[in-house]
DNA sequence: CCGATTAGATCAGAATATTTGAACAATACT
DNA sequence: AGTATTGTTCAAATATTCTGATCTAATCGG
């Protein structure tokens, strides 16, 4: 069975509607008017439909010719890209990468890496999912992530997870410059931290439990949405907490925030990302690499 | 910029891939197996992509070949329904009909209607939507339905819009038969009805508060989702209320619930179809001159 | 009102694309 | 070893698409 629609006379169709005449669609296209009048009857004695009707000396689509237009458009665009994902394909590049990054980290750090990938491969589909830290495994095991980023040890004993440490992650004790704290002894003492509200931040892609971390209030805790709205409630002395170094330089720079030093000494946590063994595609091999390069939290900075 | 992709070759990857080697997929399109090779090196050349490797004398699709086979079909699949959309609204028919109907009907009268209307034209898509009484108006002034059937009186004033009567409801008070309502005096007196608990039907699909018909009771009700839901509680004797006679004619003719007379007597509601007055389509013709050829609710039955 | 310009159609001939038929090499089967 | 099947090559045939010339009809500007 023969096919009466060619993508040629959509594409000639869709030159006709965007340049408005037979004659500036045949310009644009590099033929001549009457290469474009055959091309329209053609397809309208194959399709057995009316697609232009005669206004004056100008022809104008039908209802038909429309609905065609439209339609034909849409095939035309992913047949396109259709093209693209098959020569992605063809070089060995995957043609869409998910990345799945710690919601106690910003984004920031990733788009400067997107930006040199895309100069070295630009047709590749790239998408960045926020998670938790609970939930880095499971998206790399369901498939819906290719690589992870965040913090914490990893814990993928058996499934054949591949795990590498790119960077550490500093926790601070820290209180509006106002807070009552700042007046207390230093190191600040484990019975007088516990006496203070603290503010924790909950994933608001999540239907989970709050994650808390390094809990010790025995008061209350303020929750808010996302780490933002932790540093921000802190600022704003709602309420004390850890908070990552590298998130509020600027606000202890400008003394919106105060870190006090407690004598309880944190260790550091490490910053892994993760991905399946199994996984060969090039799309993961350089976003590793250049992973494996980049400089996490440096204390030169 | 010509389009690398052609359907043809698209149809002709699909073909191999279906009948799992060139030569019978020449066979299958009633062409010679050098057409295909023709079509396919063509195609490879024109892509800048390998799409099969020998394997032995077989050829197998590559990774590639994979992916353009896979979203190509989507692509074959989409033009052909294009062709027949194209062909329908050349033809005068809408490519898509949307109908409401009252909650408070069954389906059952419309899909024999819709089995005759594909016997006539096969390539529309109809959607069948439920709505409640006060929704039909705005169904149709908003677009979202074609047409809608109900009960109740046309309130459209200054809104352009078609109603027309095309049958009756007839009301049945019904309980059921282990109620003791059954052995009361008839017909029975408002003031013994008003004491006695309503089963109120709301619509499920909609947010919107129940929407309850003569509802006499002074007791707490009991409302549920949908008609039939209410026409089950009635059975099982946890309340009573008025039911469109035609929707329980199985049930009064099995003893499942029995119909008595009330002092008052009940007006019989008009069913009425509605639509938009500048709405030309054909479907549309279609169904209002069956639906009014249709006998709704008939005594004789 | 008239000449110039533009839009699209027609058609013979040219150019390009696709197909066929014959022959061949390589692989698999009996 | 002989036969069958798969896919390729290639000259020739066929089909499709395009060009260039010419035409009709409609619109525009002087």
């Amino acid at each position: 069975m023969k096919y009466p629609i060619t993508l040629d006379a959509l594409e000639v169709l869709d030159a006709i509607a965007k340049k408005g005449s037979f004659a500036a669609a045949a310009n644009d296209l590099y033929r001549v008017p009457s290469a474009i009048s055959y091309t329209i009857q053609k397809l309208e004695q194959d399709m057995d439909v009316v697609l232009f009707r005669k206004e004056g000396r100008k022809s104008v689509l039908t209802e038909a010719g429309k609905v065609l237009l439209e339609q034909g458009r849409a095939i035309l665009d992913a047949t396109q890209r259709l093209a693209i994902a098959t020569k992605t394909t063809h070089n060995g590049w995957e043609p869409v990468f998910n990345i799945a990054i710690d919601s106690i980290l910003s984004f920031d750090f990733i788009y400067p890496l997107i930006a040199q990938f895309y100069e070295v491969q630009p047709d590749i589909e790239i998408n960045i999912y926020e998670e938790v830290l609970g939930g880095t495994l499971d998206a790399i095991i369901s498939g819906r992530a290719d690589l992870v980023i965040g913090a914490g040890d990893g814990l993928a004993v058996g499934h054949d997870i591949n795990y590498h440490k790119i960077g550490q992650i500093e926790w601070l004790f820290a209180v509006a410059p106002d807070h009552e704290l700042t007046k207390a002894p230093l190191p600040l003492a484990q019975t007088l931290i516990e006496q203070q509200r603290f503010v924790v931040a909950r994933d608001s892609s999540r239907t989970r439990a709050p994650l808390s971390r390094r809990v010790f209030s025995k008061r209350p805790v303020l929750s808010v949405p996302s780490l933002a709205a932790k540093i921000q409630a802190q600022c704003a002395g709602l309420g004390v907490g850890f908070l990552p170094a590298h998130q509020i330089q600027d606000q202890l720079g400008r003394g919106l925030l105060i870190a006090l030093p407690v004598a309880e000494s944190l260790p550091i946590d490490t910053l892994n990302m993760a991905w399946k063994a199994s996984n060969k595609g090039k799309v993961l091999g350089w976003f590793i690499e250049q992973l494996d390069k980049h400089v996490f939290n440096s204390a030169a900075t």
